[in-house]
DNA sequence: AACTATTTATAAGA
DNA sequence: TTCTTATAAATAGTT
């Protein structure tokens, strides 16, 4: 009986798949790979961890312990206090980076400035960027913005075109979003 | 040079690690491998992820893409929505109170309504909503849309102002977002 | 931190 | 989705 059905596995570089199938499958089988091993990092080490994942189809999957929000709280609490400038990580080398936050983009429309003091490093300044760093970051955070934006007028033009076509009156949609 | 400095791997039990130095070093190797696990999955998946640690020593390590916060926002978001249903998976070993959330967060701004059929149920109405259950959804929809993007605004505005009171000038901003 | 022998995770294919 | 297999990647215990 010897039939090798597969190929076994093969290395793969790590960027964006296309083939959309390959995508949904690869998906799957690395969110359930990396719950597994937060729940193994829970069961091991005692710690308490939240892992919360957006599908490239907006779906959300999430796992939590003790729970997601109770996780999520804490880290919002955490959040509030000022930090003091040792904490924070830059996203350098990924493989091996130790300290606290790792974020791969600026904390685009997501509030709190949380990262500026660590940009700094141990400089006297007082933990702010010098004007040249901050030239660049916002730069590059204004195009973020642009992308984000555009995106994000499709997707509302999309959804209201849906609605309208459906049922609600553009009219009735907007007198509920008078708000805006 | 035959020189075999480590016994190799050994297979362990998932259970907590008593010794604390044993637990500590194990704590950092696999907290860093369940943010390169996080990475992978971002930068194989186009997925939004985000983890957060926090150590048996109550400290924080988190990873996230676009950033932790914007992570967690979309996630508090969600909580704000009526779960369809079938998709909280909870954790059944009894010693850890963990839970695995699978929830639908069908098409909100985010296009393709794949789940809808699924609230219906079994009916006979070829898998289509009563218009009854529509006009609940539709309205739900709406002030979730509303609230969503009340909150957007306000957001967009205090990133605005943050530009504006640094360096960049309102006026370059609205020209470089002029398709808005 | 580094080193390896192993275990674990997983890419393809069916 | 699920299963298999070959292989890549992660890591336990030691130094």
């Amino acid at each position: 009986m010897v039939r090798p059905r597969g190929l076994g596995r093969r290395k793969i570089e790590i960027k964006k798949i296309e083939n959309k199938d390959s995508m949904y499958c690869t998906f799957s089988k690395r969110r359930n790979g990396l719950f597994r091993k937060a729940k193994k990092l829970v069961d091991l080490c005692s710690a308490n961890v939240a892992a919360i994942v957006f599908s490239p189809n907006e779906k959300l999957y999430a796992y939590g312990h003790p729970s997601v929000n109770s996780v999520v709280d804490r880290f919002l609490g955490e959040q509030e206090r000022p930090l003091h400038g040792d904490e924070i990580d830059g996203d350098t080398d990924p493989s091996v980076n130790s300290d606290i936050v790792h974020e791969d983009i600026g904390d685009f429309l997501g509030a709190k400035q949380e990262k500026e003091t660590a940009v700094a490093g141990g400089s006297e300044s007082g933990g702010f960027l010098s004007n040249e760093h901050i030239c660049d970051m916002e730069l590059c955070e204004l195009e973020q913005c642009k992308d984000f934006m555009e995106d994000l007028v499709k997707k509302v033009a999309n959804k209201v075109e849906e609605m309208v076509t459906r049922r609600v009156s553009l009219k009735d949609f907007l007198s509920m979003n008078s708000s805006l």
